[in-house]
RNA sequence: GCAGGGAUAGUGAAGCGGUCAAACACGGCAGACUGUAAAUCUGUUGGCUCAGCCUUCGGGGGUUCGAAUCCCUCUCCCUGCA
């Protein structure tokens, strides 16, 4: 019995954006819902009682880095990621796709949003081959020799037991060819295919997991074609919702979503791969967007930076040293309740751990506020003050 | 008191006649971070009217075309012996 139920609550008119309900074993996602990353079975910095605080309504961790370290079947033996991390709601799962490209043709490079230039690596640097069946890499933590394929990545998420599961997919690069991009999405195709195969195969095995539900995952880099044709293709496959992914230019992300949600069927969730910044976020939702993750919420303020609705800002800088008020006057996060930017300033310099905790304790709340904040303005209407009045803010370079 | 060693930019520490405004580390300053090889990375860090010039390597004085580097002397510190 699938477990796993999509409904829309509203609709704003003009426009793919919706609210929505994703109901899973583990508890209810009210979308659009922003996923906090956990990517090694835990939310860097912070406990999952501080999870739940800010908010986070699911947490999303990686099949690649759960296998290499501590191993999915020793999930499995734990009962299972959500009993294993001591978080009582919804989980996700990267299916390891990604490691395709930061751990081969963009190792050491940073996947170039703006679409600038970008240099591709030589084969010698690399540390993960892609062919037709599968992916050989080796891994970053002791150079050891592995091969991830569709079975096995359903296999891993499987056994570590998210109810939200993501196909195999391979990542390609905005700068790789054309010709590349479509023999990359002829992989992506079939290792979907295998991976619904996979995946019914295992549910047989095992029907007391059988809630675990799989979204196929949309590639195509910036090519309208190719989007629409990888969307279409996974449509035609049983999944239970989509992801998208790739190198999105993000000028065009709004634009690149709408072509794939306009192939999707509406019914199903919508997941964007790995985008956080607010801008991306307000484009996304507008564009039928139902969740997605990010990593940028906790790294920015282990960096050193928080968020606030006057753009980013970088708390190490020296102008906050004997600055005592909080990140953002009137913010409900534990962090501005408690804690002056000077004390989060003096945190920082000294290198002391508590700062990476109060950090992404008002980062992850911030971003999770904002989505939050979009739900209700697509249930009552005012969307697009929201973000008009939201953006010009964020961008004005305002210090404050 | 005698013998030896040492004083280098914010700190520690290289340099031991020219390529030294002086390695490197830390610290400082600034920036970046979008399916986490990230408590990470990048730039910068004497001054200025900045492709050049000026003042620096404990103080002072010498040797030399040229000194942080050699000599004399003073001050302070360390280690032995008295």
């Amino acid at each position: 019995m699938r477990q796993f139920k999509f409904k829309i609550n509203t609709e704003l008119s003009g426009s793919l954006a919706r609210t929505g309900t994703i109901k899973t074993p583990h508890g209810e996602i009210q979308t659009p819902a922003f996923i906090v990353v956990g990517t090694k079975a835990t939310v860097k910095a912070m406990t999952p009682e501080q999870v739940k605080a800010v908010h986070a309504q699911a947490v999303l961790a990686n099949a690649y880095h759960l296998y290499l370290q501590p191993g999915h079947k020793l999930i499995e033996k734990a009962g299972g990621l959500s009993k294993f991390m001591n978080w009582n709601g919804p989980t996700f799962t990267d299916s390891g796709g990604f490691q395709v490209l930061s751990l081969g043709s963009g190792y050491k490079k940073v996947i170039d949003m703006v679409g600038g230039q970008q240099e591709t690596v030589s084969t010698q640097d690399r540390r993960a081959f892609v062919d037709n069946d599968g992916v050989t890499f080796y891994s970053h933590l002791d150079g050891s020799k592995h091969r991830f394929t569709a079975e096995l990545s359903m296999q891993i998420q499987h056994a570590i037991g998210a109810d939200i599961m993501f196909a195999f997919d391979e990542l390609t690069s905005l700068v790789d060819s054309y010709e590349y991009q479509i023999e990359s999405l002829r992989r992506t195709h079939a290792w979907a295919e295998r991976c619904i195969k996979e995946l019914s195969r295992l549910r047989a095995e095992h029907p007391d997991r059988s809630y675990q539900a799989l979204f196929g995952v949309v590639q195509g880099a910036q090519y309208e074609d190719l989007r629409r044709q990888c969307a279409r293709f996974l449509v035609a496959l049983d999944f239970d919702g989509f992801g998208i992914g790739g190198a999105i230019e993000k000028n065009r992300l709004g634009e690149i979503v709408s072509w794939v949600n306009q192939e999707l069927p509406k019914d199903k969730p919508k997941h964007l791969l790995g985008i956080s910044e607010p801008d991306d976020i307000f484009a996304a939702i507008e564009n039928g967007i139902d969740t997605f993750d990010c990593v940028s919420p906790t790294r920015v303020g282990r960096n050193g930076s928080a968020y606030t609705y006057f753009g980013r800002k970088n708390i190490v800088a020296s102008r906050f040293r004997e600055d005592f008020s909080p990140l953002i006057e009137g913010c409900e996060c534990y962090t501005c309740q408690n804690y002056s930017r000077a004390y989060l300033h003096h945190l920082l310099h000294a290198h002391e751990l508590l700062a990476n905790t109060l950090m992404s304790i008002h980062n992850e709340h911030f971003i999770i506020k904002l989505v939050d904040d979009i739900r209700n303005s697509i249930v009552d209407g005012s969307f697009y003050k929201l973000k008009q009045n939201w953006l010009k803010n964020y961008y004005s370079k305002v210090d404050k």
